[in-house]
DNA sequence: GCGCGAACTGGAACGTGTTCTTCCTCGGCC
DNA sequence: GGCCGAGGAAGAACACGTTCCAGTTCGCGC
């Protein structure tokens, strides 16, 4: 269990190596490639790791070798969707929104659309993100720190309030996320109740 | 005991039969005795299902008769569990506390005490209550229920605030503890932040 | 007592995540 | 050209959740 790389992988996995060769960094690619669409279909029972290595024309060993577990391979699927989220985000300017709430709204259910659209894979990475342990913290916090990220940024302009509050919000607010996501691949609320829980949460933290 | 429910059985399985004779119900808690031991001592991983059914002294077969599968099993614990917690605040008579974000922090860091207690219990049921499926529905519906009812006994005496806000405000805590909690298993926080998040969370929502 | 059906036992069997072993391929170096 | 070691291929093997089956026991109505 060689943990601690010297320098973090941005997304990816933590083996030994850090992919240098423009083919692995193609592999690696074509691994998440293979572990998206296949969740997208059959949601987290069907992102199984034979398959996937299989899809994505690689060894099952070399499968390992790039991430040492089905969990990895899911949590890190999610943080280069969230990068992608993320970068759509800035790219974007600024967030329509008149409030914080409302933009913080407009952002979580931009993010939440998926709900809908690819329920089966925000369910397989979901389940990923709650079933991972100590081993996944680093690709765990590539997430936690892109979220925190794109929410601080979608209340930024905000009125006189101790700013040591936004953090604590974003964290409060991401929090709520995950456990509204949780509910919902547990069949306990449906995508629109979903939805409506965050927005009531949104509207509780930043009442001004 | 106490759990309004008129067919459903109250914290256990949903197989057929409901526990008639008082063998069935001597395994029944035979088998969540067996359960929480062995995730005292070693966590969900340890919470084996042959190992159960050993400890407990039942067929493996039987085990399964009496809880479909391992989440269940767990979930099933944890009700048990919420449920002696929720009779002993209620035999408490009043919570410690002036405001109701005392009270409810008094209550969350009781419960929390487990954590350092035991740690490994805690991941155990963590664990099982985020890898739940629809399928465990009624048992989580179980536990969130009483939770919502232990928060929002606590902060019952409240001053002037819309009353439907109440609900709502139990319902973040209760997502914002299960996040920490999550936060906690995943070790991306210690025990004393996931106890300060919480603190933080509760005196977020409940400033009056 | 006797017979019956439901529940229980013991254990084999299967699927999927994970590990390991053996052999092969490729790009750099003499 | 020929060697070498790292990374990859192929697939067997193992662990644990889950399912299934054949036989046994238990409690109950007769």
């Amino acid at each position: 269990m060689t943990t601690t790389s010297s320098t973090a992988p941005s997304t990816g996995s933590l083996s030994a190596a850090d992919l240098d060769s423009p083919a692995q960094r193609e592999r690696h690619a074509r691994i998440l490639d293979a572990t998206v669409t296949l969740a997208r279909e059959g949601g987290f029972d069907a992102v199984q790791m034979r398959a996937v290595a299989e899809r994505a024309d690689v060894a099952l060993g070399t499968l390992y070798r790039y991430f040492p577990s089905k969990v990895h391979l899911l949590v890190s699927a999610l943080a280069r969707e969230f990068e992608r989220a993320d970068a759509g985000f800035r790219g974007l300017g600024a967030i329509p929104g008149a409030t914080p709430a409302d933009r913080v709204g407009w952002v979580m259910r931009r993010t939440t659309r998926g709900l809908h659209d690819d329920p089966r894979l925000i369910e397989a990475l979901t389940r990923a993100f709650v079933s991972a342990d100590a081993s996944v913290a680093a690709e765990i916090r590539v997430v936690e720190t892109l979220l925190a990220g794109i929410l601080t940024r979608a209340m930024q302009p905000r009125s006189p309030r101790s700013p040591a509050d936004d953090d604590a919000i974003a964290r409060v607010i991401g929090d709520v996320w995950l456990a509204a996501l949780v509910a919902w691949v547990t069949g306990r609320s449906s995508a629109a109740e979903t939805a409506a829980h965050l927005e009531t949460a949104v509207q509780l933290l930043l009442r001004e």
